[in-house]
RNA sequence: GGAGGGAUUCCCGAGCGGUCAAAGGGGGCAGACUGUAAAUCUGCUGGCUCAGCCUUCGGAGGUUCGAAUCCUCCUCCCUCCA
């Protein structure tokens, strides 16, 4: 970590240069260079929901550039949108989020901490929640701050565009949240904030308020959203489409190897600590002949050293090469007990038992389709009794295996 | 407040009195193949005591031998007018 005082022996364009490499876009860069020429430690925020604690990969791409302020010495603030969330975000899904309460927006707030500070240097962020000034807030201070904006001016992101055009409801609480989300940077003084892509309207939209408010407008720093697994759409959770940064290190490497080798690049550039001299000359080699799978199995190493400690990346590559290249079964397989009875049990209903497939129908599914192993050896009889007192290795597919006793 | 349109299985979307557990696509899962859980091909995709049975088509009633399909009321959404 730099000292303090590097704000001011580091040149200005160095900073820039840091601080600009990888983002979408930066509003407006002769402002930043302007702000960054005062000297102080400017005010970095980024807002994150209280709704999904879950860290991911894509989040990550953010909380690399706010640790990059960091270690240029500025005040970081990872602002927990507890009042927000009951808002609901209006991008994506139309769905109404169900309300928080106080002690589950605590609990995320406190997993999000955990998770963070994998990245980010705890002395030097400050944690806030936006409830802070909300709360308080009466409802005329509320219709003031609406009156700032028209329905056209609302109509301009996408979002609403896009279900108003499709005919998708859009409840007047959901502009509601643009408003809010940018009067944050109006409580909290903000120099710069960072968000997705996605964010842009949202962002500008704090330095609108802060220009009514007499203040000089945050400048703001989009990052790229990242693709999740499919290498089509942005990661996110609820379309399971994420690695997340709490995923099991044998997890994590396997769903980084099932991404397309075609958005492989992007996951070094958005996600890896690599140079980009050291990422050029991956590039190069796999032009030459190398095996693009042994370049994502470099990708992996990394991402799961990062979140698992030094060493685990190794172990992860070589339990997947033995489970899926070759076949074996994994080392560590989960037991479970299934109580069968005078009789014995089904297998159908064994494997709904030992959590393998979903309902006694699927397991007929599986096992009409060949999935189903007992000890590697295929059955096509769902209806087989297991006694009690036996006990045998079940596999559902290549991803599903239990050590499964009977009593 | 008025007029009209709509709500279908995870998603989109057909169906408009029986042959509907409901077309097609997406997604997901499985099998084969492979350099990987990539690509490609094939199959499956409500539940159960699984060659049979049971419960689904916004909700509640009704008509009918029989309803996702017809009627009544309710809830929600969209469009136009005010």
């Amino acid at each position: 970590m730099p000292s303090e005082k590097s704000i001011n022996s580091r040149d200005i364009e160095e900073q820039i240069a840091l601080i600009t490499r990888g983002t979408d876009e930066v509003l407006v860069e002769s402002e930043l260079r302007e702000r960054l020429k005062e000297g102080r430690p400017l005010r970095i925020k980024a807002g994150f929901d209280p709704t999904a604690p879950d860290l991911h990969l894509g989040h990550t791409v953010l909380l690399n550039k706010m640790r990059q302020f960091q270690q240029l010495g500025h005040q970081v603030i990872f602002l927990i949108g507890d009042f927000t969330g009951r808002i609901g975000d209006p991008s994506g899904k139309s769905v109404t989020r169900p309300a928080l309460d106080d002690a589950a927006v605590l609990a995320n707030a406190q997993t999000y901490k955990e998770q963070v500070y994998k990245i980010l240097d705890e002395e030097k962020t400050e944690v806030r929640f936006n409830a802070e000034w909300f709360e308080p807030m009466s409802a005329s201070d509320l219709i003031r701050l609406a009156s700032r904006q028209t329905l056209a001016r609302m109509l301009e992101r996408d979002d609403f565009a896009k279900r108003y055009r499709e005919q998708q409801p859009i409840a007047l609480h959901e502009f509601l949240y643009p408003m809010v989300q940018g009067y944050d940077s109006v409580a909290l003084q903000c120099d710069v904030e960072l968000g997705g892509t996605d964010q842009k309207f949202n962002l500008l939209m704090g330095r609108e308020l802060q220009k009514g408010n007499g203040q000089s407008p945050q400048i703001v720093i989009t990052m790229p959203l990242l693709e999740g697994l499919d290498g089509v759409q942005k990661m996110s959770k609820s379309l399971n489409n994420y690695v997340g940064v709490d995923d099991a290190a044998d997890d994590m490497f396997g769903k980084l190897m099932s991404i397309p080798d075609s958005i492989m690049w992007r996951y070094f550039e958005l996600l890896s600590a690599r140079s980009n001299a050291d990422i050029d000359a991956l590039k190069q080699a796999v032009e030459e002949g190398r095996n693009p799978r042994d370049v994502k199995f470099e990708l992996g190493i990394e991402m799961v050293d990062t979140y698992h400690g030094a060493g685990a990346g190794e172990l992860a590559r070589d339990a997947f090469i033995k489970r899926f290249q070759q076949g074996q079964l994994p080392e560590d397989i989960a037991s479970v007990e299934v109580e069968a009875g005078d009789e014995g049990r089904a297998l159908a209903n064994v494997l709904v038992d030992a959590g393998l497939t979903e309902s006694t129908s699927a397991s007929h599914r599986m096992i009409k389709q060949g999935a189903v192993r007992i000890d590697g050896e295929r059955v096509d009889d769902g209806r087989q009794l297991l006694q009690s007192g036996s006990e045998m290795v079940l596999q559902v597919g290549k991803r599903r295996v239990a050590r499964v006793s009977l009593v």
